[in-house]
DNA sequence: TATATTTGCAACCGAATGGTTGCTTAAATC
DNA sequence: GATTTAAGCAACCATTCGGTTGCAAATATA
């Protein structure tokens, strides 16, 4: 059982989830509400949010809202920065032959 | 068969296979010989990584040059971007908070 | 031309995935 | 106290995944 953010964001159901709370946290009911799945559907996502500590719960009364925990994501930040330093790189190679080439104009 | 960015950076074997070929295109042989993996096992990854447009391949007599298509990966840059402005958000939030406490001293 | 090399493709296999249904537990409400 | 509501857990199921082996096609080399 790999558990790890990339494969958490890998599903589009689990994008979504953490899409809608990262603006608040929510219930698994109310998450439900907003896709096609069932509860306990959505329950699973939230396991495997929670286990790759993306998501923490919060316990009220009989409810427990979810909520996003925005500095995980950026381990994907975090790794896309090698990637970042290569496309920048390709777009200053360019920059710098445009700018060539205008220079090249009489 | 969904086939997005996504789900094709899920695989951790995948991931060392963009990064590997981040720095100079590769033949599936080539990239092989740095993993414990067969060489169709590759040649799977390479055709997940092809369909999702990650990564074009370039003919070159009887090999085949594989080579990461870098602006691809922007499209992950830009869905962690609404996240990007939370955590900034939040530490803005954080930062105030400092500063407040470190002004109520006397 | 015969042989070796590089690769893709298809079939197969065990494990994981995403989803469902049914049940239990715990809190809130009557 | 009985009932309703929220949620977790377990079992099950079809599909996908990651990997393998075997084979065919195409190019390079002897």
């Amino acid at each position: 059982m790999r558990r790890d953010i990339f494969q958490a964001i890998a599903d589009p159901t689990r994008r979504a989830i953490i899409a809608l709370i990262a603006v608040q946290a929510m219930t698994p009911n109310a998450i439900a509400e907003h896709f096609d799945t069932s509860r306990q559907g959505v329950s699973k996502h939230l396991r495997i949010l929670t286990e790759c500590e993306l998501v923490t719960q919060q316990q009220e009364g009989r409810e427990i809202y979810y909520q996003l925990q925005v500095n995980k994501m950026k381990e994907i930040d975090k790794w896309l920065e090698q990637f970042r330093k290569i496309w920048e790189k390709r777009f200053d190679q360019l920059d710098t032959l445009l700018v060539k080439l205008k220079n090249k104009k009489p």
